[in-house]
DNA sequence: GTCTATATAAAGATAGAC
DNA sequence: GTCTATCTTTATATAGAC
């Protein structure tokens, strides 16, 4: 049962809702099977006591999970640091990855609906807006190349059903930083054209 | 019209299925669009001719997809530089992002359907599987690092509708390039632990 | 606030004419 | 190989009893 039958039916609705949206996208979500998880008899209708229709539950649904973010990213966990607070670099990307493992419920909806259901793309775009104003190209590569980094990450660990190319999440954040801080402190570096060919020294196809 | 018109209705009824399942996903899908798509009247019925069902449909887009990716990505133009010709990283890293572009129909019904319909997370294994072991993080932890950051601009670029962070490709590539050499060429610094925080020599925040 | 019963609409699917 | 007509199933939605 969506949110272990806490709450109130309606709140558990929206959780539901959020579950099964991003799962299998808004027409592929029926009623029935939203009431099933909240613990009402399946295919009975009692959604409609709660809300008037399909539509306005997405509505509701994208509503609070915006606001719960939006509110989330305030607190000092997720939050980057001032211009005064200079922080290192791993733990501004920790708190990148951070963010983007907590937008994941609302990315699912907007790979499924995307531009159906133009709510959604306008409620992500409230949210990212803001993060998007702190990360200009211009400002710091490094660091947008980092936040890439570990969208990539995330997108294909969820594709490969476990961490991307079996790199434990720890290592990976590691070394993303370490390169990351090279890009920082020595802007120059991602100026300069590569030209050597590459051969690794420890590759197992390498004679 | 999907494929413009070209080819025979069931090559044609394949292409539309790829489309529209990628656009509102499997059950989003209805045959009446479909048959639309590729100039049968709509609503008629006439796709039954050309499949069974809809799951077949499903099916044989899927298969005849990964079928092509696989031929695809064994062309001089997509495939890796062998052991003895060793390539320049922006190379290897431009034919990574035109892998990663020439997946993305499989990415986006990977994301719509999921874990529902298992035969396309097993194709896109097949097809992934076949990269993975190229890349491996023990051998060449640079590049997967620039991998993934290529999938999170290309992740990105898709929500923001536009390129990341309004990154053009050409200096995303290049930039991300410089940086993976640095790495590649000087594995230690990957280990090294980041201590010093950063604040940024020109950001705007920065009185 | 939930369930029974039912109406309505949309989508999947089939038979048969052309 | 496509269209007409139609059947079946599934999903959205409503009215009314409890």
């Amino acid at each position: 049962m969506a949110n272990g039958g806490r709450g109130s039916t309606r709140e558990r609705l929206l959780d539901a809702a959020l579950e099964v949206f991003g799962e299998v996208g808004y027409t592929g979500a029926t009623i029935t099977e939203i009431e099933r998880r909240v613990g009402l008899t399946p295919g009975t209708g009692s959604f409609y006591r709660h809300f008037p229709d399909k539509a306005a539950l997405l509505q509701a649904a994208v509503e609070r999970e915006v606001t719960r973010v939006l509110d989330d990213l305030r607190s000092p966990e997720w939050s980057p640091a001032s211009a005064e607070q200079a922080e290192a670099t791993d733990v501004t990307l920790r708190k990148s990855f951070a963010i983007i493992r907590r937008l994941d419920p609302l990315f699912r909806l907007m790979t499924n609906e995307g531009d159906r259901v133009p709510e959604v793309r306008t409620a992500i775009e409230a949210v990212v807006g803001d993060q998007q104003r702190r990360l200009a190209w211009e400002d710091d590569p490094g660091l947008v190349i980092g936040v890439a980094a570990l969208g990539g990450y995330h997108l294909f660990s969820r594709f490969q059903g476990g961490s991307f190319q079996q790199v434990p999440e720890d290592a990976f954040l590691g070394a993303l930083a370490a390169l990351v801080d090279t890009a920082r402190h020595d802007p120059g570096r991602l100026d300069r054209t590569t030209t050597a060919p590459y051969r690794s020294e420890n590759s197992i196809l390498t004679t």
